[in-house]
DNA sequence: AACTGTTGTTCCATTTTTTGGAACTATCTC
DNA sequence: GAGATAGTTCCAAAAAATGGAACAACAGTT
């Protein structure tokens, strides 16, 4: 056990319902001995990983973490340029629109773009939702072939709501759509009270797919903004796409949007 | 030599200009071995700190510091408060925003806003400016008594530009100017062409300092505009200060702003 | 297709760091 | 100021890091 899988471990422990650590807090969580927790938090704040919070014995991630986390948009330059083309069409239409990655069976807040409207859509920035039961989730998942989709669930999967699919071979009809489609749709599911549209795109070269998405609550879904949205998600997406070469997109098929949700 | 302060040395190679690194880079930048530098990259992307570019041989920060780094802006809250400060400015007058902190003799950008100007300055963010040659990094200098700033410039300071303190009395005689009327400006110092008024505000309780700044093309300056944004950043400023109760805020002085730049 | 320079990986014994229990100190609470 | 809680330091045993060199993969060139 190297010292640095303590450390990331530390730096798993931050969440947005956790903004600093103290020692207690790593034993706790970690079930590490108080010796190390100590060594280690004062290690990483010598290194420049962490900061103390004035003069408590409190810990945040430091500056350094900061900006080289920062950088991530730009190294993964796919994720700034969607990040552009969702921040337009969120500040046009005033819904909050936002942009995700898959890691596994879960997706990823990376970036967002708070609506304007009083009712509004807050997606946590870092929160992880199920794929499956989510629109981004989808339309990343739909990226994959069929019998990769399934291996990523050996145990099936559960519905957090009866709009979401309530079992493999569902959610695999949905993918289908989307394919056919060329845009994901979710109401609901993951986040109740929200509807989703999310378009996904990737870069060959990097391997990197993100979805974007624009989300609105439930209760305002009008038949012409739904459209508006769909069309422009798919639109930037194209650019993308065509500038990265990606030849797993999927381009609209607008038949399928007209049909009510 | 612990492999933490490697690996931390690592981040550090992380800029604005370098997204990705090699083992080669690696070996020239940090002078160590090709076998280290190769393990070293193996083990953080292994322990999650950096990801593989695709299937190539290039390393960047992951995901996990992305959000880590996200957080920090909460954990030191002051920087959130701050920044929704200068965003609202930002968006009202049009001109790029943005929030500093200080380190030593340097301010580096946190977070910024783009102007929507057709001529705008562009920040960028973890840049490092010296600190007495720009607006923020006086505004966060008058915060600290006289012989304090003395020790952080033991060698003097050499001005990047005529308008910037020609030395260490010239500097103090400016701070003394801004704890008399509550903001700072530079025209032309660190970053030519650019115009920028900032106000700093900290919190007690954690020892943050920030730097509240709006800046200009200095060729776009208009002293009705410039009063307005003077205010305004005084008054965000003032609020946050009282919300933290900052003792060392130094309030607005109008009769010091009515004099042209 | 073989050659060549470049880049990245693996192996090894030696050196250095990490580990965890326990004793110790500091800080907080009532 | 007693009692509890939180954090630090010490130590020998165990584990990991180090750097040189040999090896492997790769890209570009003739």
């Amino acid at each position: 056990m190297s010292i640095l899988s303590s450390a990331a471990d530390v730096l798993r422990c931050f969440s947005s319902t956790r903004h600093d650590v103290t020692v207690t807090d790593l034993v706790t969580l970690l079930g590490m001995p108080k010796s190390n927790a100590s060594r280690l938090l004062r290690a990483m704040r010598d290194e420049g990983l962490l900061e103390t919070v004035g003069q408590t014995k409190r810990y945040r991630p430091s500056l350094l973490l900061n900006q080289v986390g920062q950088l991530y948009r730009f190294a993964a330059s796919l994720i700034d340029r969607s990040d552009a083309v969702v921040g337009v069409i969120s500040d046009r239409i005033g819904h909050t629109g936002y942009i995700s990655v898959r890691r596994g069976a879960h997706v990823i807040g990376v970036t967002a773009h708070p609506g304007r409207h009083a009712l509004r859509v807050v997606t946590a920035i870092g929160d992880r939702l199920p794929a499956f039961a989510s629109s981004t989730g989808r339309a990343l998942l739909a990226r994959l072939p069929d019998e990769e989709v399934r291996t990523l669930y050996p145990e099936g999967l559960s519905a957090p709501s009866e709009t979401a699919p309530q079992d493999l071979e569902a959610l695999l009809a949905r993918l289908a759509e989307i394919r056919a489609s060329g845009f994901a749709e979710s109401h609901d599911e993951a986040v109740r009270g929200v509807h989703a549209i999310s378009v996904a795109v990737g870069d060959p070269t990097t391997g990197d797919e993100v979805a974007l998405c624009i989300t609105i609550p439930a209760t305002l879904v009008e038949q012409q903004e739904r459209l508006a949205i769909i069309a422009a998600l798919s639109e930037g997406a194209a650019e993308i796409a065509a500038l990265t070469g990606d030849t797993r997109f999927f381009p609209l098929n607008l038949a399928f949007a007209e049909t009510a949700p």
